[in-house]
RNA sequence: GCCAAAGUGGCGGAAUUGGUAGACGCGCACGACUCAAAAUCGUGUUCCUUCGGGAGUGAGGGUUCGAUUCCCUCCUUUGGUACCA
């Protein structure tokens, strides 16, 4: 073999990796660590495009220069295998989801393995195998069986609560529970039966089973996360979602908010994200308080930041699903009331907010007493008062916040200003700073002392107190679904026991069909014998999609323990990951619950780490380009202002030379003169981009595509003519311009906009080395971009120019021990150097352009000299593993190149003698002068000044100042 | 609306702490080799120019001997998020 041959050789060496287990990774308590984590996919039937394996290169770089450079290195992959696609794909066609998904894996496999990544895939995971789905039951009976301590601030063990209860009850436990949960002595829970100690502790349980109000999407059945909808729709097929109260189980991440937010500044994440987790978190510093009311027993608690506008409150609002709505509603306001809650209640989060402008409201016809004045307040019901967010109430202070202020305005309520010199004349004024008026004890105070005064005073009566509060709501924790884990818990009555560690794992049953009974159970419904030996029914919901992923870096360290999700020695010695790289999109759904896990899993003594990523990198999309060609709807007559062509009918006929043709048929309209006839309906259609070439369509291949006899009379019109029945037209004088123009544009790869680039075709064109150099050279890996194959030849030029550093004329594999020049040394060296500092900063596209530069250099030169190539081989081969390989080898190893060690730049071939300094007069650049570098700075100066030219463009001044910047630049000022 | 990131040739994109803007690649043009093509190699390529030079990193202003880089105002694009009290 002589030429560079990518197909032979790519295939050979991704065989040998196999064969020898090149990639193994086993713990080493010699080596030092490295851990090297990409987001693992779910298995779509699309297959992979040219986008998904962006991140995987990178990482695959890092990994293999991390190897080299002497760290032991694991970097699994596995399959995130429960999903939507694979489950809709069954209820359409009644194939299992697990047959789908097997065939979906197999398949990313073969690609996967066609980039020649260093994968080791004995560490290969599948979230949907039972022995790995039974330690996420294992990890989910461990949550139920938690509650979390506020004294010591981490989980614990739910039988240490039950001890503090069987001693003290729960007074003087400090603990993050339901809302409604009540205080009882020891005499009242011992005198509780069992089902009332067990509804008490799932109050307390980190799983838990409570009434929620979720997303309901009715098309797919199920409910959805938050993150699962985008603005009233399903992000998966875009189905319309509208809220609805259900039994759920929950798990209580709440109680993590204040550590996932102070976590963040212990990780190296990047910024824009962890502000995006913060901004999920939402926590907010403020007062509650309870206002009461004319019913005694029906107090209005509302949560506050601005406490100390108290006494600018006006009116109380409360949610349309508040539960005092009903109790507070007086019975002249009953019909009015329910009328607009059964509105509100009914109306789809789509609604909601695409009608933000639209005040809405109803006065209940009750009043609160202001606390501290004891004027009456009306209290109302509104729906821009959100039931998931604080008490579900809010008071409202027309002078300070916009939205109270337009809805005083709209219903005639009065305004109070509070802050000296505010004018609420036109809007509300949340300025936070000033002095109080209006304000009763607080008159006169600057707002944060008012604030401390105001939170001082409640506590004093004993009605509110400064409370912290979050926007992050408890996670939903079921699918009405069949493809997910079995949640490992059955009922006894309405009381949810867990499975014992010992029955897991609990295994998918069969069913007849994957869709919700009749009765509109969830498919496991369907199971026969979905129950525990004494015929307890199993819960019928499955684990949301983000459960496997929440923890499967843990396993990855040992997949095949089958008696622990990961044994004390692995996890010690793997520890964490230090390069985790994936999406963005991720931020406020996996790379949330999976910190939450681990925190928990920390807590309870099975990892020791609270945060198991040290470095994340979000990867930019690789977006594909959609082209579209615009097809005429409807035709009338006119004439377009650059060309002559008449467009006469009703019937699309297009200009006087075929007004013959009476026929139905399409007509296309190239881009260029779209706009001339922009007054008739038109439609853009996409087109696969295979027929399309920098924006000219191709219209045979794109006939040949559609393969449609309807569109055999089809008439494309340009600017000069038409094309029909396989020639063109011209109708006008002048140049022919036959082009035909679609219009590009940058969109996500998806199948329904035929945009998709398949990377197989593309490594067999070009081989996978190219490819891989190619989307690394594309630009930072953390920005969007379009794939584009305009750049991929000459990435491909260069690696057949590194080929034939080692070939001489006749292509024999050619090589010279001579003794390298230093300036060979030099070009070395200096890549060497540049490529460390690449993969440091992650800055992989321009560690390309240096490698390209190195070997320009090296040709030119005609150099092949031995030491230097090998050295070569070896800091490119993290980018291109296979040539690598084949060099290596030619060059007489006998082992793989990724035994061999990185080599260590040496500075002494970088120092330069001399630097050539640019001269610059007032700060413009007008000679340029070589000096030794260790010329003193006032030498330089003076040779510069005697210098002829220097002279010239000094004309005869006499300088202010002169600046010289070692080894930059010398400024010299008149 | 709020939060974040980003605006540099025909294109993708470079530019350590402020120090020769446009590296590297694509494209384009010309040339060499060839009967020819492919491949390869070489030269040029921000714009204007009277060939002296001038302008130039979204717009305007500021700090500086010197600004793509720092500060202010504005514009545009892309992500995220929203009656969050």
């Amino acid at each position: 073999m002589a030429q560079y041959d990518y197909r032979s050789l790519e295939k050979k060496w991704q065989q040998y990796w196999d064969e020898h287990q090149t990639y193994r990774a086993e713990i080493n308590i010699a080596k030092p660590k490295f851990y090297a984590l990409d987001m693992f996919p779910y298995p779509s039937g699309a297959g992979l495009h040219v986008g998904h394996p962006l991140g995987y290169i990178a990482s695959d770089v890092v990994a293999r220069y991390k190897k080299l450079k002497g760290f032991n290195v694991l970097h699994p992959m596995g399959f995130d295998a429960f999903g939507l696609p694979a489950e809709q794909y069954a209820i359409q066609t009644g194939q299992h989801p697990a047959i789908t998904t097997a065939q979906n894996i197999s398949r990313y496999k073969e690609q996967l393995r066609g980039f020649g990544f260093s994968f080791d895939w004995d560490k290969e995971v599948q979230t949907s195998d039972p022995s790995y789905y039974k330690w996420t039951q294992w990890i989910f009976v461990r949550l139920f069986k938690s509650w979390y301590n506020n004294e010591s601030d981490k989980a614990e063990p739910i039988d240490t609560l039950i001890r503090i209860f069987e001693a003290h009850g729960n007074e003087k436990v400090n603990a993050v529970a339901d809302e409604d949960t009540p205080a009882f002595t020891l005499a009242e829970w011992n005198a509780f039966s069992e089902v009332e100690k067990q509804r008490m502790l799932l109050k307390y349980r980190l799983a838990y089973l409570a009434n929620t109000i979720v997303n309901w999407c009715p098309e797919l059945g199920t409910v959805l996360s938050n993150d699962e909808v985008k603005d009233g729709f399903s992000e998966r097929g875009g189905f319309p979602v509208i809220r609805k109260d259900m039994l759920q189980w929950n798990l209580r991440i709440t109680a993590y908010a204040d550590r996932l937010l102070s976590g963040l500044d212990t990780i190296d994440w990047p910024e824009p994200l962890k502000e995006m987790q913060r901004n999920w978190i939402g926590k907010s510093l403020g007062a509650e308080l309870a206002f009461k009311t004319e019913v005694p027993e029906a107090s209005i608690k509302v949560f506050t930041t601005r406490i100390d506008t108290i006494f600018g409150v006006t009116f109380l609002v409360l949610a349309p699903e508040h539960e005092l709505v009903e109790t507070l509603t007086t019975a002249n306001r009953k019909a009015a009331v329910t009328d607009y809650v059964e509105q509100a209640k009914n109306r789809s989060e789509r609604d909601r907010m695409s009608d933000v402008k639209t005040i809405s409201g109803e006065f209940t016809g009750s009043y609160a007493i202001h606390p501290f004045s004891g004027d009456k307040i009306p209290v109302w019901v509104a729906d821009y008062v959100l039931i998931g967010y604080g008490t579900g109430a809010v008071m409202a202070v027309p002078a300070g916040d916009q939205r109270d202020y337009a809805f005083a305005k709209h219903f005639n309520l009065p305004i109070i200003p509070i802050i000296e010199g505010t004018d609420v004349s036109a809007m509300a004024d949340p300025t936070k700073t000033g002095t109080m008026i209006n304000s009763g004890f607080i008159n006169g105070m600057e707002v944060k002392d008012a604030t401390l005064r105001a939170i001082e005073e409640l506590e004093k009566l004993k009605i509110g107190k400064a409370k912290t509060n979050f926007r992050i709501r408890d996670a939903i924790f079921g699918r009405q679904r069949y493809w997910g884990e079995p949640i490992p818990a059955y009922f006894d009555g309405d009381i949810p026991y867990v499975l014992d560690e010992s029955e897991l794992p609990l295994t998918l049953p069969e069913v007849d069909a994957y869709k919700p009974t009749e009765a509109g159970e969830p498919p496991l419904g369907r199971a026969t014998n979905w129950q525990t030996a004494d015929g307890k029914p199993y819960e019928l919901t499955t684990m949301p999609g983000w459960a496997g992923s929440s923890w499967y870096f843990f396993r990855y360290m040992d997949p095949h323990n089958e008696k622990e999700f990961v044994s004390k020695e692995a996890q010690a010695y793997w520890k964490d990951v230090d390069l985790y790289i994936g999406g963005a999109e991720h931020a406020t759904g996996h790379l949330l619950y999976s910190r939450f896990w681990t925190k928990f899993l920390y807590d309870r003594g099975w990892v020791n780490v609270d945060e198991y990523a040290k470095k994340l990198i979000n990867q930019g999309m690789i977006q594909g380009i959609s082209e579209k060609i615009c097809k005429f709807g409807r035709l009338g007559s006119t004439t377009s202002k650059t060309n002559t062509i008449y467009f006469q009918n009703e019937l699309g006929i297009v200009g006087p030379e075929i007004i013959n043709n009476d026929k139905n048929f399409h007509v296309f309209v190239s881009y260029d003169v779209v706009n001339s006839i922009s007054r008739y309906q038109t439609s853009d259609h996409y087109v696969l981009i295979d027929c399309v070439t920098n924006n000219e369509l191709d219209i045979n291949k794109y006939l040949e595509w559609r393969a449609d006899p309807e569109f055999a009379d089809a008439v494309f019109v340009t600017k000069s003519g038409y094309w029909q029945n396989g020639s063109f037209q011209q109708v006008i004088n002048g140049p022919i311009e036959d082009i035909f123009k679609t219009k590009p544009e940058v969109e996500k790869m998806s199948k329904s906009k035929y945009n998709v680039v398949n990377p197989d075709d593309v490594i067999a064109q070009y081989g996978a080395d190219t490819l891989r150099m190619y989307e690394m050279f594309l630009g930072p890996l953390e920005q969007s971009k379009p794939w584009n194959t305009n750049g991929i030849d000459g990435v491909n030029k260069f690696l057949r120019k590194l080929w034939r550093l080692f070939h001489n004329d006749d292509d024999q594999f050619a090589v010279s021990d001579a003794e390298p020049t230093a300036e060979e040394l030099k070009i070395l060296h200096r890549t060497i150097k540049k490529t460390e500092d690449d993969i440091a900063s992650q800055s992989f596209n321009t560690s390309v352009s240096s490698f390209m530069i190195c070997v320009n250099e090296l040709s030119s030169l005609q150099c092949n000299k031995r030491k230097i190539l090998t050295d070569l081989v070896v800091i490119l081969s993290p980018y291109a593993p296979h040539i690598a390989e084949e060099l290596w080898q030619l060059l007489g190893n006998s082992e793989s190149v990724t035994q061999a060690s990185f080599p260590a730049f040496q500075e002494k071939y970088l120092i330069e003698q001399s630097y050539e300094y640019p001269i610059s007069i007032n700060g413009k650049v007008r000679a340029k002068m070589n000096f030794a570098l260790d010329m003193p700075v006032a030498n330089i100066e003076r040779e510069v000044l005697a210098s002829e030219k220097i002279q010239k463009w000094l004309e005869g001044k006499t300088p202010k100042k002169v600046i010289i910047v070692p080894k930059k630049i010398v400024n010299i000022v008149i």
